[in-house]
DNA sequence: ATTCGCAGCTACAACGTTTTCGTGTTGATA
DNA sequence: TATCAACACGAAAACGTTGTAGCTGCGAAT
C-alpha cells in the first residue's frame, strides 16, 4: 500500500539514495556503497539496490558531486561573439576534447566588452566552473585592464587563452604564429608575381593584428622591398564588424582609391571578402589585377566569389588544445605547480582562386 | 598573529561564510544574515561583516546556493552543431534574454546524433540544468525516437524546442511558420516573371523541409501551375552538409541537367550558393535566368556574389523566445500548470540580388 | 519579585553525495 | 569458553548555504 503511493511520488522526479534507502529499508551509506561496487555491502543487497536503481533510472546529482568533490567538470568558454565562424569551430574543438573527458562546457559572450567580460568571469567564478577559456574582447586589450583575469587566477581558477592572449598574464596559452604565417602569407603573393602588396589588418592593440602586419613587414624587408606605410590599412572595429559593413567598405574603398597594388593580405576573412567586393567595382580582375589571401578559413572564403586563397588557422584544433591544456592542469594532482605553456597550433595556407598557380 | 597567517591561507581560496565566521568570532548564520541584510542583526555587526566580505571579495558558491535552492539558474541548450550562423544566432539570443534574467547557458552539441543528443540530454539532467532549449537532430527525426526527450520531461525538466521541432511532443516551441513562409517566396518568384520554378529541400523527415515543400506545392496550387514532381529536389544529408560538399554539388548539378528553371527556392544558404555556383558552371545569369531565393539570413547570403535574396528567419529572435518561454515557466510559481506555448516568429524576404525588381 | 517582550545572536536541519569510522553478528580459532 | 577476524551494514561528518527555531540577557510591565 505504502509502496504504491511512493512510486508515484518517485516516478516524476529523480529518485536520491535517500528514497532508495528507505523503500528498500537499508540505509543511505549502503546504497551509496552498493551501487559503487563497494565490497563492504553483501552481494545480495548490491544486487537488490542496483535493480532497483535502474528500475527507477537513479542517476546521482551533479550538483551534490559538485559541491562534494569541489570541482564541477565544468568548463568555461568566454568568447567575443559567437556569430563567428572561427570562434565556433574552436568551441567545437573545445567540446570534443571536454565531452571526451567528461566535461561540459558553459558558454559567456562578451560581445567585445570589457564590462561583460568581467561580469560573465565573475558569475562564473563562484563554484559554477573549474577553468577558463577565454579570447578577451577587443575593448579589453584596448583599456589594458587586466584585473579579472588576474584575480580569477590569484583564486585558483586556472585560464587558458586562445587566439587573442595577453603576454603580461601569466597562463597556458593556444595560439598560431601569427607572425610567421602573415610572412608567409606574404612570401606566397612576392613569389607569384606580386610587385605592390598592400596588408589590411587592425589597430596595434588587437595582438593578433600587430602580429600579423609585423609579418607583413618583416616580409618585405627579407625580400629587399621598400615599406610603403600607405599600404598598411588599419581598421579600427572595436565591435563586431559585421554590424559596421558600411564603414568598413568606406575605409577599403578610399584606401583603393590613393593606392594602386597587385597583392593584398587580409587579416580575417571579412576584409579580403569586402575587398574583393570593391575591388570588383573598381573593375580590377581577380587574380589577374590582384591577388588575395586571407586569414582564418572560414564558410565566407570557401564560397566566395571566386573562392579565397586563405590561411586556416585549424580552429578546432585550438579548441582541442585550449582544452587538453586546461583540463590537463585541472587534473594534475602533483602538488608542484606545472609550468605555464604555451602551444603553438600550425597554419596553412588554402589555395584557391584569388591567387595564381 | 593568527590573523596574519589566516589571511595568507585565504587570499588564495575564496573566503566561505565558515571562514568569515570564524574570524570575526560570530556564527555562520548571523554571517549569512548580516550579508544578507537581516532585522535579526545588530547594525553594528552587520557593517562589520560587509565590510570584512567586500574587503576579501566574498561571493556566494553557486553551488551550494544551487544544491539548497534546487535550482541551478542554468539553461542547457543543445543543438546540432555550433559551426552554423543560424544556429550561433539563436545562441546569441538566448543568451541575451538569459543573462538578463541572471541565468548561465551551457551548451550540447549533438552533431546531428541521435547518441550524442541523448548523452547531452542525460548528461545535463542530473541537476545541472533547470530547463533545455534543444533543436533536434536529423538523425533523432529520422529514426523517430524520443523517449529521451519525453523522459526529461517527465522528470519535470522543462523543455522547448525551436526550428527543428517534433509534433508529438508536448511542449513550448518557437518556430517559424515555414509553409507560409515559403509559400510567400514562391509567389515572389511568380510575380516576378518565374514560369519554371524549383525546390532544393531535404528529405521529409526533417520537419522544416517537409514544411517548406508543403508551402512551395500550395503556392503553385494557388497560382494553378501544374506541380511538376521532378522539380522537386530532396536532399539526403544526415549529418553537416559542409563535409558532403562534392555530394551535394554533384546532386543539384544532375538537377540542373534535368531540369531547366528560371527560379529557385532552396530550403537553406548551403544549397542556395552551391546552385548558384552550378547555374556558374552552366553560363546561367543571376538573376537574368534564374532567379533564386535562399533561406535563413547568413554570412554566406550577405556576401556572396551576387547577394543572395533571401528569407530571414530572425535567430536572435528565435533565441530570445525560447529563453523567455522557458525561464517563464521554471519561475512560474502558480501550481495549475501553464499549458504549452508555440510561439511563431516572423519572418522576412531580404531582397538583394538574385531575384529581380 | 516574577513575568513578559524583545533585541541579538547561535544551533540545527536540510539539500544529495561520499567516505571514514564505528558496531554488531557470525564462524572459526585458541 | 573466551578471543578474534571477517563480514555486512549504519551513523555521522563534510561540502557551503539558508531559514527556522531556540537561547540569552536585559529593561519594562505586572
Amino acid at each position: 500500500m505504502r509502496g504504491k503511493i511512493f512510486w508515484i511520488k518517485i516516478m516524476k522526479q529523480k529518485p536520491t539514495l535517500k528514497v532508495i534507502a528507505k523503500e528498500l529499508d537499508v540505509s543511505v551509506s549502503t546504497v551509496s556503497k552498493a551501487l559503487r561496487d563497494s565490497k563492504e555491502i553483501g552481494e545480495e543487497t548490491k544486487q537488490k539496490v542496483k535493480a532497483f536503481a535502474k528500475l527507477y533510472n537513479y542517476k546521482p546529482n551533479n550538483i551534490a558531486l559538485s559541491l562534494k568533490n569541489k570541482k564541477t567538470k565544468t568548463l568555461g568558454v568566454i568568447i567575443p561573439e559567437i556569430v563567428h565562424h572561427f570562434f565556433t569551430t574552436v568551441i567545437s574543438g573545445i567540446e570534443h576534447h571536454a565531452n571526451d573527458k567528461g566535461y561540459n562546457v558553459i558558454v559567456g559572450l562578451s560581445n567585445e566588452s570589457f564590462r561583460k567580460e568581467v561580469i560573465n568571469l565573475e558569475m562564473l567564478a563562484n563554484g559554477s566552473i573549474d577553468g577558463f577559456i577565454i579570447s578577451v574582447a577587443k575593448e579589453t586589450l584596448s583599456v589594458k585592464d587586466y584585473h579579472h583575469l588576474s584575480e580569477t587566477i590569484d583564486q585558483g581558477i586556472p585560464i587558458v587563452m586562445f587566439d587573442r592572449v595577453i603576454d603580461e598574464i601569466e597562463c597556458d596559452k593556444v595560439i598560431v604564429d601569427d607572425a610567421k604565417t602573415s610572412k608567409k602569407a606574404i612570401q606566397k603573393l612576392i613569389d607569384s608575381g606580386c610587385k605592390q602588396i598592400g596588408i589590411i589588418s587592425t589597430k596595434d592593440y588587437v595582438s593578433v593584428g600587430k602580429l600579423r602586419t609585423q609579418g607583413y613587414i618583416k616580409a618585405l624587408k627579407t625580400n629587399k622591398i621598400d615599406l610603403n606605410e600607405d599600404l598598411i590599412l588599419k581598421i579600427d572595429d572595436k565591435f563586431n564588424s559585421d554590424d559596421n559593413l558600411e564603414f568598413l567598405e568606406e575605409q577599403i574603398y578610399s584606401y583603393f582609391e590613393n593606392n594602386t597594388i597587385d597583392g593584398l593580405f587580409a587579416v580575417n576573412e571579412l576584409y579580403a571578402i569586402t575587398a574583393m567586393k570593391v575591388a570588383r567595382q573598381k573593375g580590377l580582375k581577380i587574380p589577374e589585377d590582384l591577388q588575395i589571401i586571407g586569414f582564418t578559413d572560414g564558410v565566407l572564403s570557401k564560397h566566395a566569389f571566386p573562392p579565397l586563397t586563405t590561411i586556416s588557422q585549424h580552429g578546432f584544433e585550438m579548441g582541442m588544445e585550449s582544452a587538453k591544456l586546461l583540463i590537463d592542469r585541472l587534473e594534475n594532482t602533483n602538488d608542484e605547480e606545472e609550468p605555464f605553456k604555451t602551444t603553438v597550433v600550425k597554419t596553412d595556407i588554402i589555395e584557391r582562386e584569388t591567387t595564381k598557380l
